[in-house]
DNA sequence: TTGGAGTGTCAACAAGGCTGACATAAACTG
DNA sequence: CAGTTTATGTCAGCCTTGTTGACACTCCAA
């Protein structure tokens, strides 16, 4: 291979497709992509003084309704004081619900309300354009790359999570 | 709204392929695997009381060495008092080295010491060792799907950068 | 009844964003 | 030369979102 512009013509070069050269650029696409990625629900979350944790919230709330706090603390991986103190202002605001539970009354179900799930559908759509543009532009196939690539790179447990909840919504 | 691409495979598919339920999964497999890409690194840096903001600094210092502070300003999207924070420790812990530009004395010209490569080797060796398992998992078509679609969701300045890095890098 | 699990809350703290204001030096411009 | 712009640094203060630690309450199960 005397092409030094690699593609995926070059299947058979596996060695100079895993140069450090390679995987730096790939480090430096995910981390403008991300960027790109989080830009338009920022800017709507901005207006309501709302942050990025918000978003996370209401989004796998409305993704899984009727999760307990423990199973979200899991999928967003952080304190349980932290997603407390989000939580309580999406419930105060009353964008979520908090139900106890009817077989374990320790546990609070949590649902979005009416105003929830409004919002959360204008995130959504804002993310989900972008999205949307990115994947036409590249194609299905390099969409089917994109994200075989991306599942390998979870931590097995958030692998768990992201397949739970991609059977969950069909 | 028209698109050649999709319509290139087949109908069908191409309705099953933007379904909000497929760009949903995608945004998640964005959101678990940028967790995944940050998690090592972190562990390095939180053993010695570092950040990411530490690390993207480092990097691109690394990548781009002699860059101005405003030229990394851009790359970084952040504000100037939030990077200097950032680099006056580096400097202060002689990680990175500031120096006076010949042809401009106002701007500084930033480059990495032999103590701050060491750690930006350490650093990327743990991130890219697991991009180079994902990679390798995944395979090459499904890569430069990846990286295809990654740059189809960065803003237009950042895919600028991107590519000009990219460029630079050989 | 006692221990443990699930949850909520208080307090304190740190990183790392932000804005605004101001200082300095150097370069550019008329 | 005088004035303006540019590049950088710095001070002060604010916000979000993460952390730990401590403690209380409710309920379930042994």
């Amino acid at each position: 291979m005397t092409d030094s512009r690699q593609t995926a013509t070059s299947v058979g070069d596996s060695l100079l497709f895993l140069t450090d050269e390679q995987l730096r650029q790939g480090s430096e696409a995910m981390f403008f992509a991300y960027r790109g990625f989080t830009a338009d629900p920022d800017r709507i979350l901005a207006e309501m003084s709302y942050g990025r944790a918000h978003h996370r919230a209401i989004h796998f709330i409305g993704r899984a309704p009727g999760t307990t706090v423990n199973n979200l603390l899991t999928i967003l991986g952080v304190t349980k004081q932290s997603l407390n103190r989000v939580l309580r202002t999406l419930v105060e605001d009353g964008l979520v619900d908090s139900r106890v539970g009817r077989a374990d009354r320790r546990e609070r179900h949590l649902h979005l309300t009416e105003r929830g799930r409004a919002l959360e559908q204008r995130l959504s759509d804002a993310q989900r354009a972008r999205l949307r543009a990115a994947f036409r532009e590249a194609g299905p196939e390099a969409v089917a790359g994109f994200r075989r690539v991306l599942e390998a790179m979870m931590d097995p447990e958030m692998q768990a999570s992201y397949t739970k909840l991609r059977e969950a919504g069909q």
